[in-house]
RNA sequence: GGCGGUGUAGCCAAGCGGUAAGGCGAUGGUCUGCAAAACCAUUAUACCCCGGUUCGAAUCCGGGCACCGCCUCCA
């Protein structure tokens, strides 16, 4: 079987064929979120996608470094603090704690690491000394900037000229700035902020810098891959380049994957539209497989329309597919070379669970191959599912002795050939959400 | 305005130079009191439009049109 791995690299906009630095191993560098609220379907989606490629960077037997942060120290975490009367570090403690509950829930491994800002302001003070030291950064009135003119090869990540940047960009005029499009490593902290000392006084780290400091921690000054939403390209990867290369003078990261982001009933999920849905409320409706699928159905660089009806396919998908896992020992398939193949070519997890639908419904499982259909469902995280017996398209509640009652009304009307009645009765079933079925040996429902 | 993306059946979605995966839905048949389920069969001569390259294009190139994202905090 062929083993050689392409990825789409952000950085160059081409499929490229993937070589790490030290063979058989991979390092790897995701931005996790800014923990000032509860977890929603964006950061789901992006953990979902992440975790499937960690997996199955493995299931092809290399080492994985996965690391992934937490900012637990940002200006809405404040603002969030004060509006609630409480500590910043109650708030981030708060929502890291559920971030970490709602991955667990979707079936997403922990990475190797979940560093978080605070517990890395030495390494980030040292990063920023280095930086003013080799004169891409400069002080000014207790605030750190970036100098974004002397990196040279400012804007490759976005594939940008600073000029295009500046024409195009409406910043607020800061006076400590010596040009405009400078960004902070390091800001004052204002009455009642919390702060930490530092060589410039009092104050926080930027937002960028945190991610420079702490892949540099974790997996060194060169790593190879380095992922996150889309909606990061611009500025926060563009600065963390420029903030790591400026000091290492080597490539930062040699690949960058870029999850497509979320849409609600074709709406884009924002913030300021206010349509985010949260990830612990929709896994209140949905089963957590429902989600991965729906998201692994999409590559993973286009938008997913998140909805009900989407999910209720999926759902409806996974039910019929229940219905044909009886083992058939004669027959066989080329169902692994062609899932892994498929994921070879730039996490194509598409594809694979194309070839996953049409082997279960082919009704080809054989005892072996029940065995690389558990291989696959590993990899992409979407096990358990087959014995599971509730429905994964309703996750209420079902009242069964009455039910039950239900349907011996319903059997005593048909002995009596009351069909009418009989009629009315599956109709109340199917108002509370169960469809009856009459075979051989009687009333079944689901 | 700058940068980037997308446009494939009723809906969703793979495919990215060799003749259209998969899912949901729909339709017909068998079965059934009627249904459902199950089983069998059908469901894009066609990939936004117009040119071009090629033996061959949904796939490459040029030009349109439409929608979307980033450029402000966001995964």
């Amino acid at each position: 079987m062929n083993k050689d791995l392409y990825i789409f690299n952000s950085l160059t906009s081409k499929k490229e064929l993937f070589k790490s630095i030290i063979p058989n191993q991979v390092s790897l560098y995701v931005c996790g979120p800014t923990v000032y609220s509860s977890s929603h379907m964006g950061h789901a989606r992006s953990a979902i996608v992440f975790d499937s490629i960690v997996r199955f960077l493995k299931y092809i037997g290399l080492k994985t470094k996965y690391v992934r942060n937490f900012t637990d120290i940002d200006d809405k975490i404040i603002a969030r603090a004060n509006e609630e009367g409480r500590k910043p570090e109650e708030i981030s403690e708060k929502y890291k704690l559920e971030y970490i509950q709602d991955m667990k829930s979707l079936g997403c491994n922990d990475p190797d690491h979940q560093p978080s800002v605070s517990e890395n302001i030495p390494e980030i003070i040292n990063l920023i000394k280095d930086i003013i030291e080799k004169k891409f950064g400069y002080e000014s009135n207790g605030d750190v900037y970036f100098n974004v003119q002397k990196f040279k090869e400012y804007g490759k990540l976005s594939n940008q000229s600073i000029d295009s940047i500046l024409s195009n960009t409406r910043l607020e005029i800061n006076p400590n700035k010596n040009y405009e499009l400078d960004f902070a490593l390091w800001k004052e902290a204002k009455p009642n902020e919390p702060y930490w000392e530092s060589p410039w006084g009092n104050g926080r780290p930027g937002w960028h810098i945190e991610c420079s400091a702490m892949s540099r921690k974790y997996l060194g000054e060169n790593f190879d891959i380095h992922g996150g939403g889309r909606d990061l390209i611009f500025p926060h990867h563009e600065n963390e380049i420029a903030q790591s290369e400026c000091i290492s003078g080597k490539k930062f990261a040699n690949y960058w994957i870029h999850n497509g982001l979320i849409n609600i009933n074709k709406e884009k999920m924002s913030k300021s539209i206010g349509n985010i849905v949260n990830i612990k409320e929709g896994l209140k409706v949905w089963d957590k497989n429902i989600f991965r699928i729906l998201f692994l159905t999409h590559h993973y660089r286009t938008p997913v329309d998140l909805s009900n009806k989407k999910l209720a396919e999926v759902g409806k998908s996974l039910l019929n597919l229940k219905k044909k896992l009886e083992i058939n020992e004669s027959s066989s398939s080329n169902f692994k070379e062609l899932w892994v193949s498929a994921m070879l070519d730039d996490f194509n997890t598409a594809k694979a669970l194309g070839y996953y639908f049409k082997f279960i419904n082919d009704g080809k499982l054989s005892n072996k191959s029940t065995v690389e259909l558990e291989e696959f469902e590993e990899t992409m995280g979407i096990s358990g599912w087959r014995n599971d017996i509730s429905n994964p398209t309703d996750k209420n509640p079902i009242n069964k002795e009455e039910i039950e009652e239900l349907i011996i009304e319903r059997n005593k009307a048909r002995s009596e050939k009351d069909w009418v009645k009989a009629d009315k009765l599956r109709e109340r079933a199917e108002e509370l959400g169960i469809k009856l079925l009459d075979n051989d040996e009687g009333t079944i429902w689901e």
